[in-house]
DNA sequence: GAGTATAGGAACGGAACCGTAACGAATCTC
DNA sequence: GAGATTCGTTACGGTTCCGTTCCTATACTC
């Protein structure tokens, strides 16, 4: 059916998996900004900044400042689109897609290590 | 064994999740700030700020002005150690109590969502 | 009980984020 | 092609966070 959690382990997952990305990307890194970035790399492109305003509910001027931030770490990377020149294509970087895969990883091997009670799956 | 996710799935559920969270508690809370909460409502007491410093890796003035935040948020709630009146017990609140509940509802009603391809639980 | 050690918090300067508003550049409209 | 619209960005004032340092209160040591 899908996958079915119970309390205890959506909470332990959360906070273990939360810890280790605190350690991994420092504190450098708003949860917008996480989300931003995630939604870069899994939603299928092309990603503009009123597309991620719209999308993610917030005003433009913070999908600017976290491509600015997203930018200098070298996670993201801006074009500007030639067809319409006002638009902004973000796209992926080989640095960024590397980070998302090591968020990843991190999340499974928190989830590997849960107490199996309760998996019901 | 354990919960085995695949990396779609565990960057899919971290995505929505923490999109849906951000829109449960706005962005006021930090990362570090929910993995205080979490920790002191998942993790044994007794809770104090020298323990939760060395725990997650912070020096004590994160976790001071942590708990003035989540204090104020009605979240949790100081008690001074009779025992040892230096110590500050941070203790659980009913409104805290539903509030972590509500981000494990959270959580697992965006396991649920997700498309169920390589479960091998 | 004097001196040391420990716990938590306050103060400080600096950096980042927020929302609102205003801006320049590019495009559309008629 | 003049005017309106759209896109992304910058500017601004305010708030919050950060790390370091210092401080007060309490407890331990001998």
């Amino acid at each position: 059916m899908s996958i079915d959690l119970k309390p205890s382990q959506a909470l332990g997952l959360w906070h273990a998996a939360t810890l280790a990305q605190l350690e991994l990307v420092g504190p450098d890194l708003t949860m917008r900004q996480l989300v931003i970035l995630l939604h870069i790399y899994l939603m299928p492109p092309p990603h503009t900044v009123r597309g991620l305003a719209a999308r993610l509910d917030v005003t433009k001027p913070v999908i600017t400042r976290a491509l600015d931030t997203l930018g200098n770490m070298g996670l993201v990377r801006r074009v500007r689109d030639e067809r319409d020149r006002r638009n902004v294509i973000i796209k992926r970087t080989v640095e960024g897609s590397l980070f998302v895969e090591k968020i990843g990883d991190l999340i499974i091997k928190e989830a590997a290590k849960l107490p199996r009670d309760g998996v019901t799956g």
